[in-house]
DNA sequence: ATCCAAAACTAACGTTAATTAGTTTTTTTC
DNA sequence: GAAAAAAACTAATTAACGTTAGTTTTGGAT
């Protein structure tokens, strides 16, 4: 009967979400049950209920958070007058560090997306939309302008946002090198092949 | 009470078989019920039980259907005295191959292994496991022979992987192109690189 | 036409889920 | 230290799930 203690920064309802989203990235949203998060917090599920409004209502706080730092972040870089290797690169490390340093809340807003209410699922599509325009905005001035080779933009675009997606698989790999090295030779990689 | 018609190939639980794999797919496992898998063929949900042991079985067959045909695909490749470039590129082909081909049951050994039952998951992670050891075996071998750039083997292969892994979101992008179209763009891509 | 196996049906069981209602305990505030 | 607010508790509701049992229908072979 001890109280959730609030971590140093963060409220009680933050220390909810971020117990929810370890719940539901190892479990998977509809496998997670109520019960269980709150024996992670050892409390009783009903408890749950005077911090927050719903099983949904957590799924929705992570979703759109992943997709509020993705559309920052892309604004951010649009913002600038950089080439266009430059802001893709940009874009390829924010991906990488934030698999790295958000993974939870990353993998549940690619995976879990499907079980939002119909409104929100169609919010959240909509802005994943925006971000693959925006990103395919930059490839395509980069070929145009000569810096890229004159690959197929969408093609380019699938390959690239593919790398990082599927990054969020295969932890057991990724554990092995540290933020630095994976990033550097990942966007490496995706710009400059590995052929001699 | 119309029967299942079995298709002009195929026996009547192959029938079902492909209708959950589509209903898993885009519902997900946990989130699909065999009232709904019996709906979508027309049935009872009971009716099902004359042809499937258990919803677990259902999973069990898809996953490990996909992990053979890898796992097969693989043994054929190494095989061959073909060089490193070679046969990653083989192993690339299959990859997009089968991600155009049989979409769902590939999504669902992908995203839903989770839900298997202890043992078999064990058994999915072990050939996983497996395959990812075949094609780093290649990596390691084209970076020794000087086919390949001096580059982290693990890396390249989780950056591959990622970007194979990856292929299997954003059904949208992938449709625009046939298969021979992508394929070729993307092992381009992941081999040779964009930049000029 | 009749028989029989395959495959459908209806009814129900036992769990487990998210959530609500109402109450008690704990912590904060003055 | 008393009052008020916050947050825990217990008990219960409603709905959905996978699955079993027992029965009826169907359709092909004789």
């Amino acid at each position: 009967m001890a109280k959730i203690l609030p971590a140093r920064n963060g409220s009680k309802k933050e220390v909810i979400l971020k117990s929810a989203a370890l719940l539901f990235r190892s479990r998977g949203y509809k496998a997670s049950s109520m019960r269980e998060l709150a024996l992670q917090l050892n409390i009783e599920a009903p408890s749950l209920y005077n911090h927050i409004g719903s099983k949904t209502e957590l799924l929705e706080s992570i979703c759109f958070w992943v997709a509020d730092q993705f559309a920052g972040h892309l604004q951010e870089v649009q913002a600038t007058d950089d080439s266009a290797i430059a802001k893709l690169e940009r874009l390829i490390r924010f991906h990488i560090h934030t698999v790295l340093h958000r993974f939870d809340e990353l993998y549940i807003s690619n995976h879990e997306w499907k079980h939002l209410p119909q409104v929100e699922q169609n919010r959240y599509l909509a802005a994943r939309q925006d971000y693959e325009a925006g990103m395919l905005a930059i490839i395509k001035a980069g070929v145009k302008n000569r810096e890229l080779k004159k690959v197929n933009p969408k093609i380019a675009l699938i390959t690239i946002l593919a790398a990082l997606r599927g990054l969020e698989h295969g932890q057991r790999l990724r554990q092995a090198f540290n933020s630095g090295t994976l990033e550097e030779q990942m966007v490496e990689h995706l710009l400059n092949g590995i052929t001699k």
